[in-house]
This record gives structure tokens, sequence and C-alpha cells, in this order.
RNA sequence: GCCCCCAUCGUCCAGCGGCCUAGGACGCCUGCCUUUCACGCAGGUAACACGGGUUCGAAUCCCGUUGGGGGUGCCA
């Protein structure tokens, strides 16, 4: 049998890095046995039925390279359907209406001393469907729910424990719960990859699946969830979630997926970094671990830092683009003072320093700007400034040869070694602090020669009024 | 509160009863390379939460404790 596996978000307006990992291993394992993997938009919830929300699944989705073979499937165009499992469910007597709002329930609880919830009073009490009525499940008083988890291994939960929980709203809807079981039967589904945090929620949805006589039922993994620093799972509030700003600062979706792949599984090999092909066929959802994982921004920096330093040079530049010119750009130079031409000179020496996109213009930005500034605070500024030898005897001589020194790489190189040759002193590090700002850096001369001779004299003097 | 899950270096992963004086990766530190920085290379730092069992033998199995997390919605 084909191997079905759905990714099924609900549209909140973003793709979240957590759902993200979802997706991938629920790709990952349709990718490694052959299988099939279908796109669910669980769109019960009227509030979150926008179709801009879709695209922020879809388009990021498409990105990182994540397919599927079927939909996107709409649940509320599935409604019919859970509506009809709904009734269905009534007229067997596994479930019944109920017409009181949580409030009323927790008040009810109050008054007989029960924890706040809802404890069943409309059970047997024959209410009649009305406009404010709710259907709830009438879950069995005994026996429990064992569930087979791939990574989990089973999981017990008492029947008494579950409450009858709502399947349709009091405006007309019928909940996740519900249409879960039932798209999950029709879409002949054969494994359910998701979240932790959604583990509570599975003997629920088994309970409709025998109620409503599916068949047999998909085998379910829970993922382990991914956590902050405080290791919490990741929430929009606190944390930088949204996949798509991650593209967007300059993260590539293969550095992305390669990442989000090693939270939670690891090869047995231990090569971390690798093509997804490779990862496809290592595989294995029954070697995914159970512990919760910190999303760490540190380690994705390494790792697309190796992807960005394997993309031919050509690629790196086309893609630098949108970071160094236009308006989206973060840049402190004027656009017209940008040239293409001296940023794909020394683009290979960028791509071998930068771990992602969005520090490109730091190390660029004294080629396209008038002025430097000089942080005089920095670590780098102090090492080789404040406690160079001989800073401003070498930048005297500096300005003083820069007057008439043939403008050429080699030239100005040739002299500044000289200097440092004749004053005894180290010389190109001050005079890369001259020129660019700072210490660290690209090759300096190549770029320095593109300079007006009058800026990099400037530049000089601007440092040596500061020693 | 109740239910469920989890527990190896700071972080991610390996380990599925002897190969473990616990391995790899990130981070951090040191050195080499380098006219800077980075890459690369060579080292270093650092963990089996605790207590009981089971066993000839436990990071690995069982129980308990502690700690962390998730759920507890007419969200999904």
């Amino acid at each position: 049998m084909t191997t079905r596996v759905r990714f099924a978000p609900a549209p909140t307006g973003f793709l979240h890095v957590g759902s993200a990992r979802s997706a991938l291993f629920n790709w990952l394992y349709a990718q490694s046995t052959g299988g099939e993997m279908i796109l669910r938009i669980e769109d019960t919830d009227a509030a979150l039925r926008k179709p801009e929300f879709i695209d922020a699944i879809v388009k990021p989705l498409e990105t990182l390279g994540i397919t599927w073979d079927e939909g996107p499937y709409y649940q509320s165009q599935r409604r019919q359907f859970h509506v009809d499992a709904v009734e269905k469910l009534v007229e067997s007597g596994h479930a019944y209406f109920c017409n009181l709002t949580r409030e009323q329930a927790d008040e009810r609880a109050k008054e007989a001393g029960l924890p706040a919830g809802y404890h069943g009073w409309s059970r047997d009490a024959g209410i009649e469907d009305g406009d404010d009525c709710v259907v709830r499940f009438r879950t069995p008083d005994t026996g429990e729910v064992v569930i087979d988890d791939v990574i989990r291994g089973q999981v017990t939960f008492s029947c008494v424990e579950l409450e009858d929980f709502v399947i349709r709203r009091s405006d007309g809807s019928p909940t996740f719960l519900v249409a879960n079981a039932i798209d999950d039967a029709d879409m002949s589904i054969t494994h359910v990859i998701r979240g932790e945090d959604l583990l509570n929620t599975t003997p629920k949805v088994m309970l409709l699946w025998d109620a409503l006589d599916l068949g047999e039922k998909p085998t379910y993994a829970h993922l382990p969830l991914l956590v902050n620093e405080q290791r919490k799972k990741l929430s929009k509030r606190r944390d930088d979630v949204s996949l798509m700003d991650f593209l967007k600062q300059g993260y590539l979706p293969e550095a992305m997926v390669n990442h989000l792949a090693l939270l939670g599984w690891g090869p047995p090999d231990d090569v971390e970094i690798r093509p997804i092909s490779e990862i496809i066929e290592l595989f294995k959802l029954e070697n995914v671990n159970k512990g919760s994982a910190f999303f760490d921004i540190a380690k994705l920096n390494h790792i697309n830092g190796d992807y960005i330093r394997q993309l031919p040079v050509e690629t790196f530049i086309s893609m630098a683009e949108p970071f160094v010119y236009g308006v989206d750009a973060e840049i402190d130079w004027a656009t017209n003072d940008y040239d293409a031409d001296v940023f794909a000179m020394v683009a290979a020496e960028v791509q071998q320093r930068v771990e992602n996109f969005d520090q490109i213009p730091s190390f660029v930005s004294w080629l396209f700007t008038t002025e430097v500034t000089f942080d005089t605070e920095s670590k780098g500024f102090k090492k080789a400034i404040i406690k160079g030898k001989m800073i401003p005897e070498i930048l005297d001589a500096m300005h003083e040869r820069f007057t008439d020194v043939a403008w050429t790489a080699d030239e100005m190189n040739a002299a500044v070694s000289a200097i440092g040759d004749e004053l005894g002193a180290r010389s190109q590090v001050p005079a890369r602090v001259a020129i660019t700002g700072t210490n660290a850096g690209i090759p300096l001369w190549d770029g320095a020669a593109t300079l007006d001779r009058q800026v990099v004299l400037d530049r000089i003097a601007a440092l040596r009024a500061l020693v």
C-alpha cells in the first residue's frame, strides 16, 4: 500500500517554522517511502477563511521545495461531509445537543465544586437543537484509548478523562476533530505526522473514527516540539517564527531545510550538512527522537554560510543584488553610488566571509560611500589603532605618498608596505582601517583602487585626526 | 489542579545491555595558515538529572523522585 501523508496547517497568516518542520517531515517520509503527500488547509473556523492566508502557506512551501501530490484541499469546502457526520453521530446516539456556554459550564462546575469545564450536564437532558446549541460527543465512561505512535510508542488515555467535547459549534460549523477524522478517512491517509501539541486531541479523533465506523485508522507519529531558549513552544508573539521572514533575511531555502531536518532527527553517519536527496534516503520516521528541540540560529547561520560558499559566484552575485541595490536593501550608500562591476569584482571574497546575505553590505559599504565611520570603541579599532605602533607616522607618510602614487592596487599596496618597512611597523592594518573604517574585511587594494584618490586621502586624514 | 509527553556536553544529533575512560556538529577557547578578517587545518572546553532496582555487566531495561514541556476553547 502506498503511504499517504498530509500536511494540514491552519491558515494563520504566515507559515510558522514549526509548521514548516512538520511539513518537511511529512514530505521526507513520503519521499523516502515513495508515497504521496497532500496539502489540506484546516480552515473550519470562519475567522481563518481568508484567501491571502493561503498564499502565506503555499508560497513558502514552494520556496523550500516541499511539494505535494494533491491539494490544496480546503476543509471549508468539505463542510457538508462534516455536517453529515455530525448528524449521523446525533442519530446514532453518539452525540447530543447542549445549550450551555463555556461561562455557564464553568459556573455550574464551580457551584458543584468541580474543576472548571463542562461535566456532561446536557448528556441526557433531552435538549432539542436550537440557535445556541452545540453538539457534543458522548465519550465512553469506561475503557481507554491507546495510540500506537511511531515515535512515542503506546500512549494510553482513559476515557473518563475525556470530556464530552464539542463537535459542532453553535453557528453550525463542525470542529476540526470531526473534519480531521472524516478527511483523513476520505483521503486514505495512512500516516498522520504532526506536532506533539496535538497528541492530546488524538484519542478524541480516534473515538470519532470508531463511532463513524471509518475503517482502518492511520498510523500516528507525533513530532517533538520546536522551542525557544526558554524551552517554551515557539510562539508568534515572543519569537521569530515566520519562515518567509527568514527567507527574506537571506537564509537559503536549502540551508533552512537542512537545518530543520536536523531538529529531531540525525543522520546515522553524523554528516549533517548534505543534499536533500541524501537526507531523504537516510530518513527514518522511527528514528525521530522524542525530546523538544531548540531552534538555534547560530547553527542555522553556520549551515547557511556553508551553503552560500558552495554557490557558484555568479549565482551569489545575482542573489545578492536585492541586498545591495534597490528600495528593500538596507544600505548606507546612495543607490547612484553603487557600482555593480565593483561588487562583481569583490563578490567572491565577500562570499567567503558572510553567513547570510544581509551581512553583505557591511563588507562592501566602504566601496560605495564617500566617508567611512570609525568605531573607536570596537575591539578591532583598539587593537589596530589605539594599541598600534607609529600610527600617526604611518598615516602621515601614507597621505603624502598617496597624493602622487600611481593609482593601481599594486602600487598602492607597495607604497604602504614600503612605509611599514621604513618605519619598522605594521602598516597594512592601519591602512585598511583608514580606507575601510575597520580592521576586518575583504582584501583591500583591488577595491581601494576603484575609489577616487581624494576620497582615500580624506579618509586617511580623518583617521589621522583621531590619533 | 487534572491528563499526556519528555530528560546524554550551553545547543542540535549519535548511542537502542558489554565496542563508552560516551562519539559528531554548532558555540566558545588555543595554535597553524594568512599583509587584515573569514575559510581551511590541528587541538581544547563541556553531558549520561537524582535515587532505587533487574543483570556477571546499564547512558541504554523497570520503578520512584525531581525538573522541563504540552494539553486542559464553541483555535487548530
